[in-house]
RNA sequence: GGGCGCUUAGCUCAGCGGUAGAGCGCUUCGUUUACACCGAAGAUGCCGGGGGUUCGAAUCCCUCAGCGCCCA
């Protein structure tokens, strides 16, 4: 016996431990299937499980166990990648926390080995809870993106696109951030509103006494490697200096002022300075008018003189060269402040206005990111996109929802060189020897480089490795096929690749689905994945992004706990319509779960009354209306979820099996069925069993892919097959069922014939208590004939005693509703509430009324009966008849009762 | 500044040319052999404003407003 209660805390993991241990996640290689593939999007090794995860994971669940059911061999590709800075910082932490020596004092190979350690003790914690909300994923082919087979991958694509020219090094600005000592790329940089200030500062024009030219600056402190002040080319007021110089303040270097269209007339005094070293638009100015390009901070963005310090140079009451090799070895604020306060000593300040505006920053390090001139590894991405827009563009790679294809096109076609190179130790170590005059060998080993350096020298020369490592990113590039073996050609590229889908959010459009698209095109010649199938993110009940500084996080384990791994999926495919955000509110799940424990008690409930798997049931030889009935409505969902599930509506999916197991199901057709399985053991019971265990076992096999665990459990234990085979059970298809759509008016007939007593009851405050028979008058005999047919479930429901026709007399007191051609009569003299009747009936009349004026209007107008389609004109003539026809009902209900 | 999205019942959202819907909440009633994580009934809408197209607009077009996100 099913226990009273439902508490899936009992059986999901014993579920999850049999699924896997028997193998049914498993893609199949050698099977004639046509394959399913699912890449994961690959979390970071130091992540744990949070309702982002929750959220892509359960619809990438759902996708996967829903095609294999369809008979797919599915493979969905588990792993995690090495997050580069992410880890790195851990470890770091770690090593602090514990006392020890830091990275530098214990050196790279110590350091590795550290990383190393903590990766095999505390690394992957989410693939332990990815098992706990139920994620049937491939795990014994669970890859790391610092595996050797992975790294063998990285090796060859690093050599390879380098021969072809699109792996360079070059010097150029990059997103430092100071704090990490490392380049980024622009997608790990933030902007984020600072109060700041917009200083004003006079720059004197040379030769010109008393004269200045005044720039608006966020960032005094560069000043000390300005090159240039640059005006718009139509500004009048400084038209006159284009072309002269000023002297820049405490440096004494005469520096020109140049007319460039960058500069803005209306913002700050039109005037800015040109610091090309630190700053990405002042480097394009600075390229545009050939200036000089200094750098004055150092990696940790302490002020650096080396580049400057020769044109240092004294001029009364301007410049300094003595403040400013004070500065030295400042920090970069500590720098900014002194300056401030010398330029206003010495008169060259001229104010200062509270200003706010956007400051780029680190998103890991979590300070301002200064922009330096280093020398760093690029990749042409902008040769590497074209064939990826245009396989988006010709529908080879599909956007749901589509909307997603501008973001994608207006990134992909301005496309900046990819900066790959970090400054980390841990990470893919970039293979690039450098030979002491510079010379540099990119090859997959150090002997290969040896032996190029001996080839192009003509001897052995000391070869140093680059130290430096690649963004992590660009070996999740290669997941979707370096995971199944590549570079070697194994059975797994050939079969899997490229995947069906993808799934992730948007904010990872960039940084996944770019770039494995880049690879994907470059190195197999297609497409990583057909569709890219994008959905929201989760927030609050209020709709607030959530955020441990806020407070607002959800733990989805603790989710779990409490509810059921089964709730919190059901609650994500219901909230997850296209393109639309996740609002997920505890209370959400506890309202989800309400569905959960219905299939439970329904199943128990059926359970109780003998109900058992009966493989020799044959729909197809149903003779009740009630089973024909409730096998057309099963037919009817299973068409509505699998089509929501083709196209990706998780929220249509989920409510169309809930409509159906809840209203139809449960609410009607059990309790129909209810009288039958009291009633003596005969042909008509065995068969309304027979439709009753077979629509749940199309409804547990319907709702598997949603909410596997209390399908499963309820499916073992019913014996529709051995512990864990609802899994690889097949998905439910239609059966034909005989006579269906005279199944569906008979039901529906009593539905509405039920529904219309319970509201007459309700209405007219009849109590419980209280049952009556019911008169019938002007029905078909059709009806009346229904109506004996089923008259045990109309008294059960409909508190009714039994069913009369009226011919003659109509009794006092009667409560009426009109039904098709019929009025019912409930006999309720001394019990019912007349004026509330009378009420009840005129308000039924008004609604009546109002529909009919309103086709009415719609046919007298001869452009609708000219214009509209015919079937819509006859529809609209039908409906206005059956609204008069009421009308005409209803007045004579209110007549019977008019004294 | 550019782009995208949203605005429908108290709340969260479906619907996207032809009868305005669901879930939750709310009100009333209810322990009838599954389920109170339940059952029955009920109330609640100028479908953001304005204009246009159409026989017909929540739905298509234009415009305005508000909110949100992304990019400068």
């Amino acid at each position: 016996m099913l226990d009273k209660t439902l508490t899936p805390g009992s059986f999901e993991t014993r579920l999850y431990e049999g699924w896997e241990r028997s193998g049914a996640f498993a893609c199949h290689p050698e099977s004639g299937a046509p394959p399913f593939t699912i890449m994961i999007p690959p979390p970071n090794v130091t992540g744990s499980l949070h309702m982002g995860h929750a959220l892509t994971f359960t619809i990438q669940d759902t996708l996967v166990r829903w095609r294999r059911m369809q008979g797919r061999d599915a493979l969905w590709q588990p792993g995690t990648d090495h997050a580069g800075i992410a880890t790195q910082m851990v470890v770091e932490r770690l090593l602090a926390s514990e006392g020890r020596q830091d990275r530098r004092g214990m050196g790279r190979a110590a350091f590795l080995d550290r990383v190393w350690q903590w990766k095999a003790e505390s690394g992957g914690t989410i693939t332990k809870q990815l098992r706990r909300l139920g994620a049937s994923l491939d795990w014994p082919r669970e890859r790391f993106t610092m595996d050797e087979g992975l790294s063998k991958a990285v090796l060859e694509v690093f050599v390879t696109l380098h021969r072809q020219g699109l792996i360079y090094r070059d010097r150029r600005l990059v997103n430092w951030d100071p704090k990490l000592l490392t380049a980024i790329s622009d997608l790990e940089v933030e902007s984020r509103e600072v109060k700041g200030h917009l200083w004003h500062l006079r720059y004197p024009v040379e030769g010109a006494p008393g004269e200045f030219i005044t720039v608006a600056t966020t960032r005094p402190e560069t000043m000390l490697g300005d090159t240039a002040v640059a005006v718009h080319p139509t500004d009048a007021r400084y038209a006159a200096l284009v072309g002269r110089r000023v002297i820049l303040p405490l440096v004494g270097r005469a520096i020109p002022v140049v007319a460039d269209e960058y500069s803005d007339p209306e913002k700050g005094t039109g005037a800015v300075k040109i610091t090309p070293a630190h700053d990405f638009n002042d480097f394009e100015v600075g390229r545009r008018h050939g200036v000089a390009m200094p750098t004055v901070l150092d990696p940790e963005a302490r002020v650096i003189l080396a580049e400057i310090e020769a044109e240092l140079r004294a001029v009364a009451g301007v410049a300094d060269p003595d403040f400013v090799r004070s500065l030295a070895g400042q920090d970069r604020f500590a720098a900014r402040k002194a300056i401030v306060a010398r330029l206003e000593e010495l008169g060259l300040l001229e104010k200062i206005e509270p200003h706010t505006h956007q400051v780029p920053h680190g998103d890991r390090g979590g300070v301002p990111i200064e922009p330096r001139l280093t020398w760093q590894w690029y990749c042409d991405a902008a040769t590497l996109a074209k064939p990826c827009i245009e396989a988006v563009e010709d529908g080879r790679m599909r956007f749901v929802p589509k909307q997603w294809e501008n973001t994608f096109f207006a990134w992909m076609r301005d496309i900046q060189p990819w900066c790959i190179s970090r400054q980390l130790w841990w990470g893919h170590q970039i293979p690039a020897w450098y030979a002491p005059d510079g010379t540099i060998f990119v090859e997959k080993t150090e002997a290969e480089a040896r032996a190029a350096a001996r080839a192009k020298f003509g001897h052995d020369v000391t070869l140093t490795r680059d130290e430096d490592v690649l963004d992590t990113w660009f070996s999740s590039a290669l997941w979707p096929f370096s995971t199944l073996g590549w570079p070697e050609r194994t059975a797994e590229v050939a079969r899997y690749y490229p995947g069906d889908v993808l799934v992730t959010g948007f904010d990872i459009i960039f940084f996944w689905v770019a770039r494995m698209m880049m690879m994907g095109q470059h190195f197999m010649g297609d497409v990583p994945f057909r569709d890219i199938y994008i959905h929201g993110l989760v927030r609050d009940e209020r709709g607030q992004k959530m955020s441990k500084s806020k407070g607002n996080v959800m733990d989805p384990l603790e989710l779990i706990d409490a509810y059921g791994a089964d709730a919190l999926r059901f609650t994500i495919c219901a909230l997850t319509g296209p393109g639309r955000d996740v609002k997920l509110g505890r209370k959400r799940v506890e309202d989800h779960r309400g569905f959960i424990t219905k299939i439970w008690n329904a199943a128990r409930f059926l359970e109780m009354n003998g109900v058992a798997p009966d493989a020799g049931f044959d729909p197809a030889t149903a003779k009740t209306p009630l089973a024909r009935w409730i096998l057309d409505a099963a037919n009817r969902a299973v068409a509505e979820a699998t089509a929501a599930l083709e196209a990706y509506r998780f929220d249509e999916y989920a409510a169309a099996c809930y409509r159906f197991v809840w209203n139809g199901f449960c609410d009607w057709f059990i309790e129909f069925a209810k009288p039958v399985l009291n009633g003596p053991d005969g042909a008509e019971k065995a068969e309304v069993k027979g439709a009753a265990q077979h629509v749940l076992g199309t409804i547990l096999r319907l709702l598997h892919p949603a909410i596997p665990f209390v399908t499963e459990e309820l499916w073992d234990r019913f014996g529709y097959g051995p512990e864990c085979s609802l899994i690889r059970a097949p998905w439910p298809e239609a059966v034909p069922v005989a006579g269906a759509e005279a199944a569906r008016e008979e039901l529906d007939w009593v539905v509405r014939l039920v529904s219309e007593v319970r509201a007459v009851r309700s209405e007219v405050n009849v109590p419980p208590s209280v049952t009556t028979p019911l008169l019938v008058r002007d029905a078909a005999p059709e009806s009346l004939a229904r109506a004996g047919r089923w008259i045990e479930a109309i008294r059960r429901l409909g508190r009714v005693t039994e069913i009369t026709p009226l011919d003659g007399q109509v009794p006092k007191g009667v409560a009426q509703a009109v039904l098709g051609e019929a009025t019912v009569m409930l006999p309720l003299e001394g019990v019912i509430d007349v004026p509330a009747e009378r009420a009840r009936l005129a308000k039924a009349r008004g609604t009546a009324e109002g529909e009919a004026k309103k086709i009415a209007a719609k046919l007298g107008n001869a452009d609708f009966v000219a214009r509209a389609p015919e079937e819509v004109v006859e529809e609209n003539r039908e409906r206005l008849a059956a609204a008069r026809a009421e009308i005409a009902r209803l007045d004579a209900a209110l007549a019977r009762i008019a004294d």
